[in-house]
DNA sequence: TCATGTTTCCATCATTCGTTTGATTTGAGT
DNA sequence: ACTCAAATCAAACGAATGATGGAAACATGA
């Protein structure tokens, strides 16, 4: 089931190149529906008629843009997930080395512009769902939400399958908005009187494995 | 510091009544970026003009409904809370009860327009803060978020304060996006082949609070 | 050099949106 | 009945948006 969701893009065309980079930048930052296609044209230095030549339409653009990134997100988590499968460590340091993996795409190693854009499709898939996103979901992202769900329940025997299945949803829910904004980090500085000031990415991941090794240990 | 937000505005109109009414149902259905003036004000079957002539703007009409609907949330809970606090039983019982009156705004009985419209609204606020909503979030929900907190220290003094705003800005996360739309609870039926069908939202409290206990309990 | 297909560019279109205008209606006070 | 301010209405405005059509520029191969 290795069909392409989106129409054949060249991608060595140095005009879509340059779209699709600013695309990534602008939607990440701004959320795809807050960018106009005379802004994206402009900041990628490109006449405004090249999206709808190259992409048929905006709305083109967005899935090629998000389809590839859902690849990419795929195939990180499937290769470490087959490394994973052969751990034999203790299982609570196996549940979060797992929850680690499902973080990997948006919090990993110099995924920020990515995970941002990752987390702000899907949040935009959640709030107005459309043929384009509903097949970039069941292409590629379903089957490997069924290998979580297939390893937490290995795991964690005592929870059945439709606990599993809510908690998985529950945790999806809780990584993409905090990794698709940052206003919520403002508040945790205020908060907390100005005491915690720290709120990158690195310490959102820390504190959100925290979280949902918690949340599944149960 | 009861100061009112937003300006003056005549609750007793039949006109606003209408307005408000309308504003409710569609910007819970929709979110409020998604329903233009003309579509609200037929549906109030209203003209197009009372929007900004009673509340200024559609940014004015906007605020005001969340205003009163941030007003309530308050209530509700500051009630709850007070009768909580005198309550004796057994830790893990009264953090599950501390919970719940957190999800109370938002999935309790008979709030299912007005919990949709409360976590669009921080959902909104999320990825699209304005002066309007900051202020919103400053008077009405920060100081409870505040004793949200508080009242977690005490129950799981373990756990420090900054860990605690942590998962407690991850609790809101979650919440919010959960109840601000359907898209995720179809997918439940899909990931577990058809399975589990109800997800209505008894469900959805029953195994939140589930999910919500187990991250605060560690 | 020429022919052909592809890509870029400019100008413009149609639509939608929030907002405003200015005339008209309503209703309470005298 | 008259006044006047508040409320409502139809109509239109200006700005912004995504999309196009057709001319021009470019590249490629004969």
């Amino acid at each position: 089931m290795h069909r392409r969701v989106s129409r054949q893009i060249d991608f060595e065309n140095d005009t879509v190149v340059r779209v699709v980079a600013a695309a990534k930048q602008l939607f990440a930052e701004f959320g795809h529906e807050n960018v106009s296609l005379r802004r994206l044209t402009e900041c990628a230095d490109v006449n405004v008629a090249a999206v709808n030549y190259h992409f048929g339409s905006k709305q083109g653009l967005t899935e090629a843009v998000f389809e590839q990134l859902a690849e990419e997100a795929t195939t990180i988590r499937k290769t470490r997930l087959a490394a994973w499968a052969a751990m034999d460590i203790e299982p609570r340091e196996k549940l979060e080395e797992l929850i680690s993996i499902f973080l990997e795409p948006y919090l990993g190693e110099g995924r920020d512009v990515e995970g941002r854009l990752l987390s702000r499709f899907f949040l935009q898939h959640r709030l107005k769902p459309t043929d384009g996103t509903n097949q970039i979901i069941e292409t590629f992202h379903n089957p490997i939400a069924l290998d979580f769900v297939q390893a937490l329940s290995e795991l964690r025997p005592r929870l059945n399958r439709d606990e599993l299945i809510w908690r998985y949803i529950f945790m999806v829910n809780t990584v993409i908005l905090t990794c698709a904004e940052d206003t919520s980090f403002k508040r945790i500085t205020v908060l907390s009187g100005g005491e915690v000031t720290k709120t990158g990415r690195f310490e959102r991941r820390t504190e959100l494995l925290k979280f949902l090794v918690s949340a599944f240990w149960d």
